[in-house]
DNA sequence: CGATACTTGCAACTGAGTTGCAAATCGGGT
DNA sequence: ACCCGATTTGCAACTCAGTTGCAAGTATCG
């Protein structure tokens, strides 16, 4: 589940939502697309190159603004940490892996129906969203786990 | 799905998980109980009476040794806090509330069966924590939502 | 183009959680 | 019951993600 975000047009997305169309938001929005996982306002920032220059202040509000606007999504994990990915990308109800030793968040793909049926009749409040989290060890890091001096969280 | 924790004892959990008892480890522990939903390490110091005061630090450092011996489980939001309950309570797989006005969380039961089954398959990776959290307004909050001044997160 | 509302950058702040270290406490062996 | 090494605690100082206030800059609309 990590393609197809690309049909997400940063102008189009801020237009349509009516939000003005700075270079900073492009900047952003052009970054998570590119990222084509859930990333973090940190992790932005960081891949910016030099051109592209946005303030670590600007791309925490930028992305607030993107995401309630619906633009993006914000995904907690169990570290505190927010990672935001496309909301045109998925469906809004979908899982998520987090690898608790090299933190990369990747996308588990869309919820069938029949479990999101089963989750919110028993929720009675206002619910407005609903987020499946797994949580453990990355092929990768799992791989690695003899070589490895320091221990995950 | 706010009761039955109270045959969790501190001392039989702490014994069992090889953990020293401490005075600390069991006032903790008894604050969780008490609790009867899931709490905030904040909380746990506010709720702490003068008698059985326990430094803020050692708050931390007691819910992470109990969190790594199973003892409680925890449970992070959309705004980066994190929530301890005991682990004893209920089936680890399942679903909470958490109401992104008053920041107050609460359980919504174990998920069926069936749900599992199709979460976990679709996970190519070594899980070990399951996490499905529904995020809106409790209640209370949707009530009163005329009279705030305020607005949520 | 000019007025106005929104957005940005900076610096200083907040608040949850962590770390280093000395003092206190636990608990197994004697 | 007492001692000693291992573990745990409290304190203060720190880290780090994220926020806030405010002056300067920029988008948008007429």
């Amino acid at each position: 589940m990590t393609t197809g975000q690309n049909h997400c047009d940063p102008l189009e997305s801020l237009e349509k939502a009516g939000l003005q169309k700075t270079i900073q938001r492009i900047v952003v929005l052009r970054a998570v697309i590119r990222a084509d996982r859930p990333i973090t306002a940190a992790e932005i920032y960081e891949d910016l190159d030099v051109a592209e220059r946005v303030n670590k202040v600007t791309v925490y509000r930028v992305l607030a603004s993107l995401e309630e606007a619906g633009i993006v999504r914000g995904i907690p994990t169990v570290d505190g940490m927010n990672y935001y990915e496309m909301a045109c990308s998925h469906n809004p109800l979908h899982a998520h892996f987090y690898c608790r030793y090299c933190r990369a968040m990747t996308c588990l793909g869309p919820l069938g129906e029949e479990i999101c049926q089963n989750l919110y009749p028993s929720c009675r409040h206002e619910a407005d969203a609903l987020s499946v989290s797994i949580t453990g060890l990355c092929n990768d890091c799992r791989r690695n786990k003899t070589k490895r001096k320091e221990e995950p969280l």
